[in-house]
RNA sequence: GGAGGGGUGGCUGAGUGGUCGAAAGCGGCGGUCUUGAAAACCGUUGAGGGCCUUGCCCUCCGGGGGUUCGAAUCCCUCCCCCUCCGCCA
């Protein structure tokens, strides 16, 4: 959410801004309601103020017992009162007019992200790791998976429908192993705060995100108005809403592991196949909060921090910067990790880390009490999967797979599979 | 599900329809004292917004509406939190 003061005063940047997003210029509609809204308020407060003041001329002539004058004051007030009214309601009216029309645009670039219009105009920062030369055709995970006796698709869909899987046996201890691994390297090593946060979150939680109002269709509803989370992004950058913090609590680090539920409406016939895309999967999420100078510099943290995880499963990936397009709704930028799947033959997103900047602090009043300023300001917020588990789990089956169908587990996770080397075979 | 209690500044917590943006305490900041610190004492300290922007004004005591010349205070309504009972993992 953008302060409309900052429009008026860098209007061209807001402009450039949103057409880097592919959005028509809005400054010119949104600075048209800002003046409206004040006129209104300038005029208001020129009566509120005669107002007042008749008020408390009243009190005085009364208490000096001068009748006359209180009366002939109390009509002239009773007189302001309509217009008063009508006023307050113009007030309020446009007010929401422009909270709604701001809340509805995506934060802007920052300078260092690429234009484009999608994901083919990504930009690759760098590889890590170098993908394995197989001596056989690898497979595909969910044909690893299903031969395995491990990975059921056709159960799933007969309990909950497509966009579901059920994990048995090895697979299905190798997910928790990984999720596992992942919340001890986050929180004993790289200084995060674990959290086990609620699932199901108001709409306030959502809006402060900015999945709401505008994404509500990718969302899953409850018969009693919360939503599932769609990551938990939302609950642990909502942990700070409506809070001032001091400067000395920042930067604040959370990670939580969690299940993540999305409808996934607009991606009708992609990935259908397999467990890449699925209505509900584990993710290890990493929020942080900071000042707006500490946060440039936590985003690379972060995405080392998810980066860790990769190379210590010894998985190839590739680190992409984002386009301006391709972007969510509340990112300033965003990078991706995307993971060398060699069944698939192609790198896949596995990690997604985003600043934010103080777009998402805006919408829930997220502040800090600057050391040596008076104001509180708003604080900045960050976050990125670290990674996410059902993919980490495709991953590790595809590269670690061997020829007879078997899976080599990676020795980081050998820990938390008491000790076993191999799934199958 | 039943019954009750409550939402006030960074926090805790008073508040009689007018002089209440609001006592007091805590916390913060500045000072006195001290070699330094603590303690003590003194002072100071809410947020958002408008404008002819250094001063003046407006709004805000959960949200909205109402009564009134005037509402933190009275009425209605919605939201949220808590306690007890019941049920339950």
């Amino acid at each position: 959410m953008f302060d409309i003061r900052w429009i008026r005063e860098n209007r061209e940047a807001f402009d450039r801004g949103m057409q880097r997003r592919g959005l028509q210029p809005q400054a010119e509609r949104l600075l048209e309601i800002d003046e409206e809204r004040r006129k209104l308020l300038t005029e208001l407060q020129e009566l509120q103020n005669r107002r007042n003041a008749a008020s408390k001329e009243i009190g005085a002539a009364m208490k000096a017992g001068e009748r006359e004058r209180a009366e002939a004051l109390k009509a002239e007030v009773a007189e302001m009162k309509r217009r008063l009214q009508a006023l307050e309601d113009a007030a309020r009216e446009v007010e929401e007019k422009l909270r709604a029309a701001l809340s509805e645009l995506p934060n802007i670039p920052l300078d260092e992200v690429p234009d484009g219009e999608s994901e083919d105009d990504n930009v690759e920062v760098r590889r890590e790791g170098t993908p394995r030369a197989f001596d056989f055709e690898p497979k595909e995970h969910w044909q690893l998976g299903e031969a395995l006796g491990m990975m059921d698709f056709e159960a799933a869909a007969k309990l909950s429908g497509s966009r579901f899987v059920v994990l048995k046996g090895d697979l299905a201890r190798l997910q928790r192993a990984l999720a596992q691994f992942m919340l001890d390297v986050q929180t004993r090593e790289h200084g995060y705060e674990e959290v086990w946060p609620p699932l199901l979150v108001r709409d306030d939680a959502l809006f402060g995100t900015g999945q709401l109002p505008k994404f509500a269709e990718d969302l899953f509803r409850t018969t009693d108005d919360r939503w599932l989370i769609p990551t938990a992004e939302v609950p642990l950058t909502n942990l700070v809403r409506e809070s001032i913090l001091p400067q000395d609590a920042l930067p604040q680090r959370y990670c939580a592991l969690t299940p993540c539920f999305r409808s996934e409406a607009g991606a009708a016939g992609r990935d259908t196949r397999g467990m890449i895309r699925q209505h509900q999967f584990d993710k290890v999420e990493l929020v942080s909060i900071t000042t707006p100078e500490e946060g440039r510099a936590e985003l690379d943290r972060k995405l080392a921090c998810a980066e860790d995880i990769l190379k210590r499963l010894g998985l190839p990936y590739r680190v992409m910067l984002l386009c301006a397009q391709d972007m969510g709704f509340s990112a300033q930028i965003t990078f991706d990790l995307e993971v060398w799947l060699p069944g698939q033959g192609k790198y896949r997103e596995i990690s997604s880390v985003s600043l934010c900047g103080d777009f998402q602090a805006r919408r829930m009043n997220a502040r800090y009490r600057p050391q040596d300023e008076k104001k509180p300001r708003f604080v900045h917020t960050l976050n990125g999967s670290g990674l996410a588990v059902g993919r980490a789990l495709i991953a590790v089956m595809e590269n670690g797979q061997n020829e007879d169908g078997s899976i080599t587990i990676p020795e980081a996770l050998r820990p938390y599979m008491g000790g076993q080397e191999m799934i199958g075979g």
